[in-house]
DNA sequence: GGTTTTACTTTAGACACTAAATTAAATTCC
DNA sequence: GGAATTTAATTTAGTGTCTAAAGTAAAACC
């Protein structure tokens, strides 16, 4: 027993507020109350609780004219400044701190570019210190609180144990840095996917919010995967699930980065197609085990322009791309797939060869039952993805003790 | 809107006690809210609508000595005699019909052997109406009411549109049954795939209940597989997910019953296993393509025994199911993967070969995750599980209106 | 300026739950 | 054998949450 029941369904229903609020923006009363099923005077008790403590605000009438007749909604929104939380991503090479406000926006910014890979644990979690006590410092000065923090690292990441499992960014395996941060900054720090933070931002957009099963595979360096099953992304036993850029496309086959053969990573992500293309095409100089955005850009240039070489490789890396989607479609059948990602750019040139793999693979009846889909790639969604996690996260600890 | 919120929580409350109930058997009203974190005073209440409604029923205090000092427990257990289920499972070549009571067992079983390839939908449908109706009648001359049904299929269905969508057993696709049926039957119908039936049974089974992400995997004429999420099973959009035996182990490989090339059920079902032992083994005669229990015990021996041709083919077996299952780990990673069905029996066969492919597949980590495990088939699983299942769905039905 | 319309608040009552007190039914102790 | 003890179940009293309905507020309409 934890809670009487009573102050359960209350937590709940508050909580449910504060996530209309969040996804819909500045709202009435009556209009609360009709999205979450819950009478008006309810939503009247709730929201008198909430504008005491200060996490939401009543907007001045005179800033909306909503037209109608009888009286004007009141119109209630998020107080931005009732908290902030910090997020981190973690890429090959770059790491981005982002601040953002109970409302879900980013306030600050700022890139960090390091050689990721031959840091030491130490090192890193010195790193990460530091320049987030610059940014907290800054925040605890002008706001309230900063109420959590979000680790969002590229590859296996165990968000239970708070532990990293396998990063591509990294050269070591099996790091701890979030009880320690969490000790540091006093309060609760999460460890997430990149790919379940950018899933968890297009699935509550408007244009997806229809689809509660809902696959979102990432395209760029390495090949990541988030399921979302009623709208939650899924995570397996430790956490790590949705390895999709590790599943098989062909034992035995082309060396992927995490030291085994035949992964999907292995023939479609840039790395590999750029391995692939390096020794064959004239192709601009740099770093050919880390392509850069310019070298992928020429590269996928080639590809769409007709370039028989460069057809073959996406030809290729569309047909692995193609049977491991068949697989997925098979295991998860969801309502949606969506691609994306910095690989997308070169979704056209692997389209074709893609399709015929997914028809070649499945029964039609499993092929029709999901949608396929690409999205425009933005720099900030992962961690949009990281703050809208961490917010949903923290939200119950906001609503502790009315005095 | 559809119930008020407290009688929610009521009727959550009283589902709680029904399915403690069912699980443990016999139990006291102390132990009762101490299983389901609520308080005595409740339970007295809960109980005492149950056993007005004759869901419940009281042990006379004689049946059971239980020792200790104080007030004896009163023990409380389901009324076998409150409602009827029944479950209809449909197989190669075979049809099962049984009658379950209230607390889950089995009260009536009978078998019909019949070639239900050959067979058209409406064939099907008069066979099934007329099997049901017998049973219905002699369980409505002795018993209450008869309150679902429960169809479970080989193959893919969508429970949710009522379809099935494509089964071995059958020669066609895309058929409705359940609607059908409901109306004749005037109550509720549920059509679920046999594998999820069996996944539902063994998760309630002690030694697997501490397993919340358990994947079952069935080997036999097919390979079928079942996901339980939290200890429910997970459908996709359509309700068809897992498709596992068709998921691709080799693109462009061996042809698979479902008209597909490379399925993993292609070299590991039974149908697979003969069709590449006949040519080269000495084997009992047969229908080839529907291998008898007999056949393929012949053939398991065979290659436990060491012969090198038999060995072979289970060692191709093995390694398809390996890189099978590594992609599941890859994409579910989860707490337990069971392997069980008819085709347990070769299994040892198998086992070094997909022991050898998890880890060409997988990094450590991955594997480490999950464990995996056997567990011995019995033939009224299916439909211990159909019933479990539609118990399950019906319970709510059975609460309304106490007069 | 009165009427109508819609939004929000207050009031009154219902329901489910729990803690504490009470009753029930056994065992143990003397 | 009767009193004390122990444990189970029930009853009682009280709390919290919710809703429907009545009441109040603030606009547009006529």
């Amino acid at each position: 027993m934890t809670l009487p029941l009573n102050d359960i369904t209350r937590r709940d229903n508050t909580l449910a507020l504060l996530r209309s609020l969040r996804t819909h923006g500045p709202t009435a009363r009556v209009d609360l109350g009709a999205m979450n099923g819950i009478s008006s005077a309810t939503v009247t008790s709730i929201t008198a609780d909430l504008l005491k403590q200060e996490l939401i605000v009543e907007l001045p009438h005179d800033a909306h004219r909503n037209g109608g007749r009888g009286r004007p909604k009141t119109l209630i929104e998020l107080n931005r400044d009732a908290a902030c939380v910090i997020c981190v991503k973690l890429s090959i090479n770059e790491v981005q701190i982002v601040v953002g406000d109970f409302s879900g926006h980013i306030r600050h910014s700022a890139h960090f570019t390091l050689t990721t890979q031959s840091l030491t644990p130490a090192q890193l979690s010195d790193f990460l210190e530091t320049r987030i006590s610059e940014v907290h410092a800054t925040m605890k000065a002008s706001w309230q609180r900063v109420a959590g923090i979000c680790l969002a690292v590229q590859g296996v990441v165990s968000p239970v144990n708070g532990t990293i499992i396998w990063s591509p960014a990294l050269g070591f395996r099996n790091a701890s840095f979030a009880d320690h941060l969490a000790d540091v900054f006093n309060c609760p720090v999460l460890l997430e996917n990149d790919a379940n933070c950018i899933a968890r931002i297009l699935a509550e957009q408007p244009e997806y919010s229809s689809y509660p099963n809902l696959v979102v595979i990432m395209l760029g360096y390495g090949i990541g995967m988030s399921v979302l099953i009623d709208g939650k992304p899924f995570l397996g036993s430790q956490g790590s699930a949705a390895e999709f850029g590790h599943s098989k496309y062909e034992p035995g086959g082309a060396l992927c980065a995490c030291g085994r053969r035949g992964c999907i990573e292995a023939y479609t992500s840039d790395y590999a197609l750029y391995r692939e293309a390096r020794s064959m095409l004239a192709l601009p100089a740099g770093d050919s085990a880390h392509p850069s955005h310019d070298q992928m850009q020429t590269l996928t240039q080639l590809a769409l322009q007709g370039d028989p070489v460069a057809r073959q490789i996406y030809d290729k890396a569309g047909r692995a791309l193609g049977f491991g989607i068949a697989n997925v479609l098979a295991l998860f059948n969801p309502d949606l797939v969506l691609i994306t990602g910095s690989g997308v750019r070169g979704y056209d040139a692997m389209r074709p060869s893609l399709e015929r793999a997914l028809r070649e693979a499945l029964v039609d009846e499993l092929i029709g039952a999901s949608q396929l889909a690409t999205c425009p790639w933005e720099r900030d969604m992962t961690c949009l993805g990281g703050i809208a996690m961490t917010l949903q996260a923290i939200e119950p600890d906001l609503l502790v003790t009315p005095p």
